[in-house]
This record gives structure tokens, C-alpha cells and sequence, in this order.
DNA sequence: TATCACCGTAAGTTGACACTTACGTAAGGC
DNA sequence: GCCTTACGTAAGTGTCAACTTACGGTGATA
């Protein structure tokens, strides 16, 4: 999770990312869609499967990639805890005047 | 957006922010809570502000921070973005696959 | 089995970055 | 007008990470 943030703060592994979303790619292939070398790309997927955000099959001499959207989930779901939980504060908070109104009333 | 994937994919921003979600705090209050120098602190809020991730409020020679779910309600629909197109394709996909279905009815 | 295609790994370099200590600055209190 | 309080900023250091070139390993192919 904490790997998985790190990996997809970096702009060159969102570009894979992207590259590889729909339908799986080589590393050859994916490399060539890049101005770096190829093992610089070799290295960004080692990252990106460290990280669970893609996947990773073989075929012969090939290498095929393809990225995990349960992990990138996982992701928003992390975000999520940061303002989710300052909601469900609200919600208590809104309840609990609810409450005192009603004791007020009475 | 880039600068806000940055700032929260550090550990120690993540605690900041989780520090000043529901209430503002001082520069100091929040150093106080790390055994880091206060100088660093003093930085990473620098970096969380800059990204968008924190607002600053000045009183006298303090400074208040607070956490702006806005942006990191942005980092969520950035996600989004991820697979989220990858749903819309599907769904594209099974209306297209429902009208052939149609015309092989017919 | 020799060779080629496809890819990862090793090692080195450079820049970014999370820290440190030292210093500068602005606002109140006496 | 000091002196303290509450900060940020400057400058230096060590570490990590994104690249490079060079090399190794594994599977198809003739």
C-alpha cells in the first residue's frame, strides 16, 4: 500500500500504467514507447509488481504485463480514510445535536 | 495534482495531514508530535501547502494548518481515472455486445 | 548446438529529498 | 528599545532512486 503510493507518484510509472490498463503489453513493447533505455522500463515494472499494481506472464522469451485495478482501488480506498472519517465526524456530530435539540425540547 | 501524489506518498506528510484533518494546529503543536527537528516539519508543511493538501491561516507570529479534503478528493478522482475508464469500456462493451444480440435476433 | 530474440540484473552516476545545525525575521510583552 | 516566542530559511550531509552502459540468462529456431 505504502509501495503502491510511491509507485504511482512517479509520472514515468503512470505512463505505464496507463500503457498497460486495457490490455497487456510486453516489456519490449512498452519500452519502445519511451525515449528512456529498456532496462530503465524493466526497472519501473519490477516496481510496479512490487507494488501489486500490475501483473506479470510469461510466454517463451516474452514478458506480459497488465495492470491490477484491485490494487489501485485499495489506493482510493486509502485516500478515502483521510476525509471519509472527518464525515462520519460530521455525521456524529450532526446526530449528537440532534439529540440535544430533542432534549431541550422536551 | 502531480505535486499532491508527491507530498502524500511520503509517511511523515501522511502523518501531518492525519494531525490537522478535523482541527487546525500550530507549526509547533504539530512538531511537537514527531521526534524529527522542528525545522523539518516546517519544510514537509511547506511541501504539503505548495501541493495544495493544507491551508495556512496566520495569527500574530503563529501559523495555523488544516487539511483540505478538496484536493484530496482530487487525488481520488485522479485515481479514478485509472480504472475507471477501464469500467466505462466494459459497459461500452456489453451494450455493444446487447445490440448484436438484437440484430441476431431479428 | 550455435545463434538470435527478449528481457532482467549489476554497477556506476547524477539529482532529488529528508534530515541536521545555524541563522534570520516578525509579532507581542515588559 | 530589548527580549522572548514562534516560526521560516540557508547551507550542508547522507541516502535513495531514476537513469545509464555492460553483461548474463532463458527460450525458440535453423
Amino acid at each position: 500500500m505504502e509501495a503502491a503510493l510511491k509507485a504511482i507518484a512517479e509520472p514515468r510509472r503512470q505512463a505505464i500504467l496507463r500503457l498497460v490498463r486495457d490490455e497487456e503489453r510486453t516489456a519490449g513493447e512498452i519500452a519502445e514507447a519511451f525515449e528512456v533505455t529498456r532496462p530503465a522500463i524493466s526497472q519501473h515494472l519490477s516496481v510496479l509488481r512490487e507494488a501489486g499494481l500490475v501483473t506479470e506472464r510469461r510466454d517463451g522469451t516474452r514478458r506480459f504485463y497488465r495492470a491490477r485495478p484491485e490494487q489501485i482501488k485499495e489506493l482510493q480506498r486509502f485516500l478515502e480514510e483521510f476525509w471519509q472519517t472527518g464525515l462520519e465526524r460530521l455525521k456524529a456530530a450532526a446526530e449528537w445535536e440532534e439529540r440535544s435539540k430533542r432534549r431541550g425540547a422536551k
